[in-house]
DNA sequence: TTTCTAAATAGTAATTGTTACTATTTAGAA
DNA sequence: TTCTAAATAGTAACAATTACTATTTAGAAA
């Protein structure tokens, strides 16, 4: 693969960045280093990133992917008040495949999983 | 809510099917009873269905809906050989989202899980 | 039973997120 | 320095879904 500032400096925004971008985002982003870079070069270079397992792609319900740089094995969940996206680690999700697949008898290789919810910090501020 | 025909039997359709079909499915499956049915109509009808509570619904990433007539709690597998969706019924996903919601310290109402893999027919058949 | 009105509809256009296409530019090997 | 395939910008196409608009209809009220 040839080299490409573009897909270098995607990588360094998606690296940099503390939350879970959409492409748009990258995209808005991208235009203050790169003015006239286009919609399909950030989506191109966002799936070669994804193919290489630079990054991790988070794919949610009838909204846009967003994308992740922690590559270790974790899942996410949405605040319903504030929208945030948070990382979930847990052991308990870590064995799931394998104890749904002797529970059920299928060979479960991978799981989308995606919890909605308050977060911690938005059920403070409700006062509870 | 006024009566509608076409509502009727779309839920009829759903609830007589033994898979999980798609808005498109259902929309094929309603012109052989009432021909010149709009594809609006099927989605505005499935909306009300699933609001109402009658229906679920099953978000696959980066594919149409599906939709289920079961309605007691359980997730999904789908078969990465025969792309078959199955019901996945366990008690351990069942308390997965207070145990979580423990683990984290994020108040969890509610997840989409969707498993892949590969279900038992294909197993038997591959040979394994 | 007829009239009336808001709900439901058919048909079409618009929207959103994404991929495909094409002419131009460019990394980097020869 | 030349050359070629990879990468790009810009645009069009796409798929799933929602919105819009004129017409039809359920069913309550007269």
């Amino acid at each position: 693969m040839r080299y490409s500032k573009h897909r270098e400096e995607i990588l360094n925004i998606i690296k940099n960045i503390d939350s879970h971008p959409t492409v748009e985002d990258i995209y808005i982003s991208m235009r203050e280093k790169i003015p006239n870079i286009s919609l399909g070069t950030v989506y191109r270079n966002i799936s070669i990133l994804y193919e290489m397992g630079l990054i991790k792609k988070i794919p949610l319900n009838n909204r846009p992917d967003r994308f992740d740089k922690t590559l270790t094995n974790h899942y996410h969940m949405i605040c319903k008040k504030c929208n945030q996206v948070y990382d979930i680690f847990s052991d308990e999700l870590n064995m799931l495949n394998k104890n749904i697949s002797n529970e059920v008898g299928h060979n479960i290789e991978s799981s989308d999983i995606t919890f909605y919810g308050i977060c911690h910090e938005c059920n403070l501020k409700e006062g509870k």
